[in-house]
DNA sequence: CACTCTATTCACTAGTTGGTGAATTATTGC
DNA sequence: GCAATAATTCACCAACTAGTGAATAGAGTG
């Protein structure tokens, strides 16, 4: 950001980069535990151990703290996806892997799911400021497309897939089953956050998913 | 709940069934558009057309006021579920109507979805509460058990299906899409709610369904 | 018609809540 | 070592917000 970190350790009483990040990690946590109606600006101080006039020094306003929040993390799963090097594997062996890591991914990242829960609860408002949002993720859909293509050439996929509509099915069956644990576990009367019930669950996924990308 | 309406029209000043009927429909618009921590009461009393007091009076308090709204949302989905009388059609035909439905439901009922993401967001501790929860779901679960159970010994399905798994997935294929739309829309750069795009994939989803129930 | 109960309204508050003006201190460039 | 600038703190507020006490007015009953 606007300084960079000096290599010695010194305990340093300011630190613009330090602030920031702590910040928009607060916000993060409280914005995914709360929502952005129900989190509290006071508390994302308190939790990044900030004065909460410097929210506003860094961080305009509440919306714009969440907007902030939101595009971290879709660039922390973008980064993830693209170190898992997908056009190096078989493409059945890609979409198997894409479809762990997002279940993974989503297990290991719950304020992922939350925050974009709560930007959809706002119609997306923040996101449609965002003029990098779109950029961020189209390479992923041209990772997709690629691998259907070579699956499709190598005989082994069904042919006319759109590569977003199997993203988002892919994403959906990790997301709702997590998303909504709470609701589920509650009308099923069955705990699904169990060991067992979760690799049951990908299990399954990969099976709906596997089973739709290849050829009969 | 408290009194019968009189068979005439003449228009009645007091009315507690209406009054009620009238808050729990003001709230769930209101809980489903601001969630529950942006929801106001203030406002819940005026779309009611109704004073505050009124609210408190009827519904203890903001989260029991929920509660209700959300026992109201899940009894609205599973009687209409349970209109589709899929116990009278084969397997493959009542899998698709079910996957339709369930697609068709979330998209004329928006605010059950949101309505879902608020309880999720709060762990699910006001449906805890509710002990009609379970029994309220469960015909669904034993209904589409018998379905899969008819179709895997008329040879038409696969064998091993988890009901809970597979409803999950086919609701999940629908929720994630429509829930979630706004942020697809904008990372991916297109309209997911136009005509087009929605019966693409509501086909899309029967394909993934169906491709995996039905027996290769 | 009086009486009782229920439905509804009114006035009010204690505690928040997002946001800000201005002072203050550390750091950095000169 | 001295300005200038950046980072941080402090005190404060107007607007809200869930919730309540108490008064009031219909509706059914005898």
């Amino acid at each position: 950001m606007s300084r960079q970190a000096s290599d010695v350790n010194e305990p340093r009483q300011r630190d613009a980069d330090r602030s920031q990040l702590a910040i928009l990690a607060a916000a993060s946590g409280e914005f995914a535990e709360h929502g952005l109606g129900g989190a509290r600006m006071d508390r994302i101080a308190e939790r990044a151990g900030v004065d909460k006039r410097l929210i506003y020094y860094y961080f305009k306003n509440k919306d714009s703290l969440f907007l902030a929040a939101l595009e971290e993390a879709y660039r922390g799963i973008r980064e993830a996806e693209q170190e898992l090097r997908l056009t190096d594997l078989p493409p059945e062996a890609a979409i198997r892997r894409l479809t762990e890591f997002t279940w993974n991914y989503y297990l290991a990242h719950p304020e992922f799911l939350t925050l974009l829960n709560s930007e959809n609860l706002h119609r997306g408002r923040h996101l449609e400021q965002s003029r990098n949002a779109r950029e961020m993720n189209s390479p992923l859909v041209q990772t997709l497309g690629e691998i259907l293509e070579r699956g499709r050439t190598a005989g082994v996929f069904r042919g006319g897939i759109d590569p977003v509509q199997l993203y988002i099915s892919i994403a959906g069956l990790s997301y709702f089953y997590l998303s909504n644990n709470h609701t589920l576990s509650a009308i099923f009367g069955r705990n699904l956050m169990l060991p067992k019930a979760r690799s049951e669950r990908l299990s399954h996924i990969c099976d709906v998913i596997l089973g739709y990308v290849l050829r009969d």
